[in-house]
DNA sequence: ATCCCATGTGTACGAGCGTACATAACGGGG
DNA sequence: CCCCGTTATGTACGCTCGTACACATGGGAT
């Protein structure tokens, strides 16, 4: 009988709940199907997570680093002399193109906040912490629209089997920016050629 | 032992499905819950809906109608005088404004294809069919856009409890509009006082 | 060294679930 | 009028679930 006193159950069991998520969604999320992935006793996951609330809380909060960590890989994104579309755009298709049960994992968290009160603060946390992220590149409205048309372009590709369009997003994120086209010196509805299926 | 032989039962279980899932979220949806609210038995919402997806996919087709009532109930939204950002926003302020549980209703429908490919089809006929009646006074890449930009919106505010703003959305639609403003003689980049951060 | 409590473990209960299936009623076609 | 397939009904099985709780354990404070 192995492993009393684990100083780390708890972050084991954080990592556990987030790869049944990603393998089985939330329905499939349960204090001892948690348990199971994590190789621990079922009163272990309902000694430190009461509520399975609790439990998609602690893994929302770290699945948005996952988002985070691909925005950290793109460093372009804070460089006040780079395209701002164009690298949403790249940013956004490295996130979609990459393996799709990590898109899914995150926004199946995300969106369970309509439903789940408890989740909702911590789904702001996130679109503030992208809006923050780019209100530095632009102003606080601007980057709230940027932050909702990522937002919708995702859900249509997710949602609707739409393959992603890095050329249309970047056309589209072009138009969002306040002044006209001044920015970089590219005016908008000039579609360059696709060079994203 | 009063119903037998009952024509609309069919029907009956997916209003019944449909407000289940109003009350209790997609989780509350069972074959015996929906069978209480209908009041018929439990057997008779298997016979109908073998799966439960069946079941759902019914109810989300049936659901979008609600959604293409408030479309159909402003009808400015296809005179190609009007203001088209405006009244978008407006539509999306009648819908978002009134009774919180049927947006929540269609978009937990909407929002559970992606885990569920039995319901993308709905989904994407869903995002098809208002991208064609926008295209009919744009053009189908800015519809695209349009459609992307109010999912986004309304996922901030259902997401985030974060009231709905009008001129705000009204702003964000506009910059989306292809030629450089000609379209209504407004221009982009005059802000409204911002009535909400 | 001892005590105490946060932590870990095993088991049981009652409820709800999908599913299967044997049977009953109905009503249109013969 | 009768017959038969579609529709409707009731019940039961096996499973998973959240929750509760009694007991074991071990390390830090004293």
């Amino acid at each position: 009988m192995p492993r009393r006193h684990d100083p780390e159950r708890r972050q084991r069991i954080i990592d556990a709940a987030i790869r049944v998520v990603a393998r089985a969604g939330i329905a499939g999320l349960s204090h001892r199907s948690v348990a199971a992935e994590a190789d621990v006793p079922l009163g272990s996951t309902t000694y430190h997570f009461t509520t399975l609330d609790d439990l998609m809380v602690a893994a929302l909060r770290q699945a948005n680093e996952g988002f985070a960590r691909v925005v950290a890989a793109h460093p372009a994104l804070s460089d006040p002399e780079s395209d701002l579309p164009g690298e949403l755009a790249r940013v956004l298709g490295a996130w979609l193109g990459g393996d799709r049960t990590g898109v899914e994992l995150e926004y199946e968290l995300y969106l369970a906040a309509l439903r789940r009160p408890a989740l909702r603060p911590v789904a702001a946390e996130w679109a503030e912490g992208v809006g923050a992220l780019l209100a530095a590149r632009t102003d606080p409205v601007t980057a709230r629209a940027l932050v909702a048309v990522l937002d919708g372009i995702c859900l249509q590709v997710l949602l609707t089997d739409t393959p992603y369009d890095e050329a249309y997003a970047r056309e589209v994120l072009t138009r969002l920016l306040p002044a006209p086209g001044t920015r970089d010196g590219r005016g908008p509805g000039s579609l360059p050629p696709p060079t994203a299926g």
